[in-house]
DNA sequence: AGCACGCCGACT
DNA sequence: GTCGGCGTGCTC
């Protein structure tokens, strides 16, 4: 192992390539696949990843050189890892840098430092020069004038400084720091520097055999009695030490200065130790028992801890309604597959991830449970990552990017709320992690399952076929809740009729009743506003007509500018109308209301109602989520009002009531996936009504009650529902029938943006018309692919450049990730202007 | 990304 | 005639 292939962080295409690096003796066995190390690039010191290890003649490439330095005791990558990114980078066309970087904690994001320190050896300055030995300090030199003395007295108080402290301090000297520089005086010293450092403790062990120590104790003079009564107390605390520092001066209330003398007598010794920083620590989990399971529960337990026992890579889809127990099968699964001594990945959407959600863990695993948190510190978040890749813990929990976390012997991984999309990342790499998991496990031999009680129809659909390229899961379905409570009943209200008999209040008069009931009876409401993104759509209020384009069947957005509506998939234009197209009504307008209005409304309608009000506006700040669902569960408030946060994973036992303002906004943006959405949001909040002894109701408001996703949701009939989705998909040819990549090209400046972007649609059908891919989406069981756009993108100007979006369409066996990147990289090149930019997006989540 | 190498305007 | 503008090309 010669030679050292890594991947340097300069995000760039022309460096996204693995570069040789000489190993020298010192760092041979520290250097592995998966280090972090120091490496010279060009003029400066860069961080990088060794990627592989070769025999081979060092001097055979040109201008090789050494790596600088190995950054950490254990590589923080393992080479499945770096393999895996490997995977990444050509799945997500993404450089192979940020896959890499993706998968660590930003406390690990190192930076170069560059510090300016004194000249190392004497024998370093230039010959000619004579060195008076019995001069003061080097390097002063004879004939140095007051201004390099300065200097040079200026860095050697500092050790090291940096050139901006330098030219700060001697604003007009730089000719001389140059200078002195070149002469070997002062020389530049660069390193890599992580972003966080580890939390040090001072800790106190024996310094010799207990036995060893009573003797040095009993040989002790007396006058030495404080320094006696400490060493006793650790001879007795043998088997806990080494022990904290502080925590022996608290208990024998002794100075430090004592402790310090006995170290001094070689007796004992104070050591630095790492410490983590356990952001549960000091709170008790109560331990749970397995909880005996229903039937479904053990038919569902059975094929997957099977799976388990053989360590036999299997992908299971478990489709099971609210309140049918599967986080109980989650915790057996995870037992068994530590049981086995391989580790268990938990992912969880960010928002579900609750103190209650992880006391369940802890409860059951204990310490071995390590936690990734957006809402840890960064220092908190490396030392739950450093107990996963030290092998401290055997179980880790955590939203998206725990995905990567550094287990060796990977055995288990558990997606819960499968359909969520908040699992896909929206910057670079844009990732998602329901494919990491399935790729990754593939590697290790290990299991994955993707519960839900709304399945992505991905997935559902991959389940059901079995056809599916990528992966095709097990189906498991748990249709019954696990304490034998029925759903709670859900009611559909026309909000066509409430206008029509003159309501033009945003409540009907069936949710104004049974709003002032609970509010009598003392019970709690939790309200739903569906209000997401920013686009406007247009719609009826006396028919619930809404303007959609004849292409694309998705909504027209609202472009108040022009007062024309859009499509934004294929471009479609049209003016907007003053009056129904379908009923003549004059009540037609653009749609939007936010949860200000809302709250404003339910003060006048219900004086003295005592509402909390959760959205963007009030969670933005560290832990207001926690505190305000807190102040809800203690009763302080009667009305819970919130956009979809407030759908996911509540369970409060005195919400009686779940009114949804207005089913129909998710259902109107412009997106294929809204029916979907809209599905599967108010199924997740009707089942937050009623789970435990008081039943529940749920009134679901909408102006178009018969589309159905508002109506299979409404009786909980989530197969029903997948069956006419699907339909919809497959005419229309979107996902799950066909796969796609959305491009976006940004320029300061709009003609070039669209040019480049007309360019890019023109070469890319080219070339698949080439290669006879071009076109064939009708035939379902062909391999093709389409292209739509370009057409601005729905934020069309963004930080000051202008964007337009292409989006390819394709099936089958054919690399069209491949050609996009291809064309994307070629257009790159001929225009070589880095002010354009080019973004793509695979299998794209959010098309707004 | 940086940073040096290299060919054309405003200064001593 | 020189200092310096930033175009373009490379980094093991």
């Amino acid at each position: 192992m010669d030679i050292a292939k890594v991947i340097v962080d300069v995000p760039v295409r022309s460096t996204d390539r693995p570069f040789d690096y000489s190993i020298p003796e010192d760092l041979r066995v520290w250097t592995e696949v998966g280090s972090r190390v120091a490496v010279p690039f060009g003029h400066r010191t860069v961080q990088g990843f060794v990627v592989s290890l070769e025999y081979g003649d060092v001097q055979a490439v040109k201008g090789i050189k050494p790596i600088q330095e190995v950054l950490d005791l254990v590589p923080p990558l393992s080479p499945e890892l770096v393999e895996l990114a490997d995977w990444m980078s050509e799945r997500y066309a993404c450089r192979r840098i940020s896959a890499l970087q993706a998968m660590l904690p930003t406390a690990l994001k190192g930076k170069a430092e560059r510090l300016i320190s004194l000249g190392e050896e004497p024998d370093s300055a230039p010959q000619g020069d004579t060195l008076f030995p019995d001069e003061e300090f080097f390097p002063v030199f004879p004939g140095m004038d007051r201004v390099e003395r300065a200097i040079i007295e200026f860095v050697r108080r500092g050790g090291e400084v940096t050139m901006k402290q330098l030219t700060r301090a001697f604003p007009d000297e730089a000719e001389t720091i140059k200078f002195m520089l070149r002469r070997g005086n002062l020389q530049e010293v660069q390193f890599i520097k992580d972003k966080m450092g580890k939390k040090k403790l001072k800790a106190v062990d024996l310094a010799m055999e207990p036995e060893t120590a009573r003797e040095a104790l009993n040989s002790m003079s007396a006058r030495s009695a404080r320094q006696k009564e400490v060493l006793s107390f650790l001879i007795d605390m043998e088997a806990v030490l080494p022990m904290p520092l502080k925590d022996v001066l608290a208990a024998l209330q002794v100075a430090a200065g004592t402790v310090k003398g006995l170290e001094d007598k070689g007796l004992i010794e104070i050591t630095e130790v790492e410490v983590y920083r356990d952001p549960y620590r000091g709170r008790d989990f109560k331990p749970s028992e397995p909880l005996p399971l229903t039937a479904e529960q053990s038919a569902v337990y059975g094929a997957v801890s099977r799976a388990v026992d053989e360590q036999r890579h299997e992908v299971f889809l478990l489709h099971g309604v609210t309140g049918s127990g599967k986080t109980e099968i989650y915790l057996q699964t995870i037992r068994r597959c530590i049981d086995q001594g391989r580790q268990a990945v938990v992912l969880v959407p960010e928002i579900s991830l609750t103190p209650q959600m992880v006391e369940r863990f802890k409860g059951r695993f204990g310490s071995g449970v390590a936690v990734m948190h957006s809402r840890l510190s960064s220092g908190e978040r490396y030392d739950e990552w450093r107990k996963i890749r030290e092998g401290k813990a055997m179980v880790a929990v955590g939203a998206r990017s725990a995905i990567f976390a550094p287990f060796t012997n990977l055995g288990l991984i558990i997606m819960d709320e499968e359909h969520e999309t908040s699992y896909k990342q929206e910057e670079n790499p844009r990732y998602h992690a329901r494919d990491v998991a399935v790729r990754r496990a593939s590697r290790c031999d290990a299991v994955v399952i993707l519960g839900s009680a709304t399945p992505s129809l991905e997935s559902y659909y991959a389940a059901r076929s079995q056809s599916d390229e990528s992966f095709a899961p097990g189906l498991l379905e748990m249709p019954s809740r696990a304490l034998g409570n029925e759903l709670p009943a859900v009611e559909i209200v026309d909000m066509r009729e409430e206008l029509k008999e003159g309501n033009r209040s945003m409540f009907s008069r069936k949710l104004h009743a049974a709003l002032q009931e609970r509010l009598d009876r003392g019970e709690q409401t939790v309200l739903l506003l569906n209000r997401r993104g920013f686009s406007t759509f247009v719609m009826c209020r006396s028919c619930g007509y809404v303007a959609g384009c004849p292409e694309c069947d998705i909504s027209l957005t609202y472009h108040a500018r022009s007062s024309n509506l859009r499509c934004h998939y294929c471009g479609h234009a049209e003016p907007s109308p003053d009056t129904c197209p379908e009923c003549g009504s004059e009540h037609i307008r653009f749609f939007g209301t936010g949860t200000q209005r809302v709250e404003e409304e339910l003060g006048k309608l219900f004086p003295g109602m005592r509402v909390i009000r959760m959205d963007v506006d009030t969670t933005t700040e560290k832990g207001s989520h926690e505190k305000l669902l807190g102040q809800f569960r203690d009763k302080k408030a009667d009305v819970l009002l919130g956009t979809q946060m407030v759908a996911k994973g509540l369970d409060f036992p005195d919400v009686t009531l779940v009114g949804v303002i207005t089913a129909d906004s998710a259902l109107n943006l412009p997106d294929f996936r809204a029916a979907e959405k809209t599905f599967q949001l108010l199924t997740q909040v009707a089942g937050r009504a009623g789970r435990h002894t008081l039943p529940g109701e749920v009134l679901i408001q909408s102006y178009t009650p018969d589309h159905y996703s508002i109506i299979h949701a409404g009786k909980h009939d989530y197969h029903s529902f997948v069956r006419e989705e699907l339909k919809h998909r497959k005419a229309l040819h979107y996902p799950p029938y066909c796969r796609l990549i959305l491009v976006t090209l940004s320029h300061e400046q709009m003609p070039i943006a669209l040019r480049m972007a007309e360019n890019f649609a023109k070469t890319i059908e080219g070339k698949a018309r080439q290669r006879r891919w071009f076109g064939s989406m009708d035939k379902l069981t062909a391999d093709g692919l389409d292209l739509l756009g370009p057409v601005a993108s729905p934020l069309p100007r963004l930080k000051g450049r202008y964007r337009f979006q292409c989006m390819v369409k394709w099936r089958g066996e054919i690399d069209a990730i491949g050609l996009v990147r291809e064309v994307a990289e070629e257009l790159e090149d001929s225009l070589r202007d880095p002010v354009l930019q080019i973004s793509i997006d695979v299998d794209p989540q959010m098309l707004m």
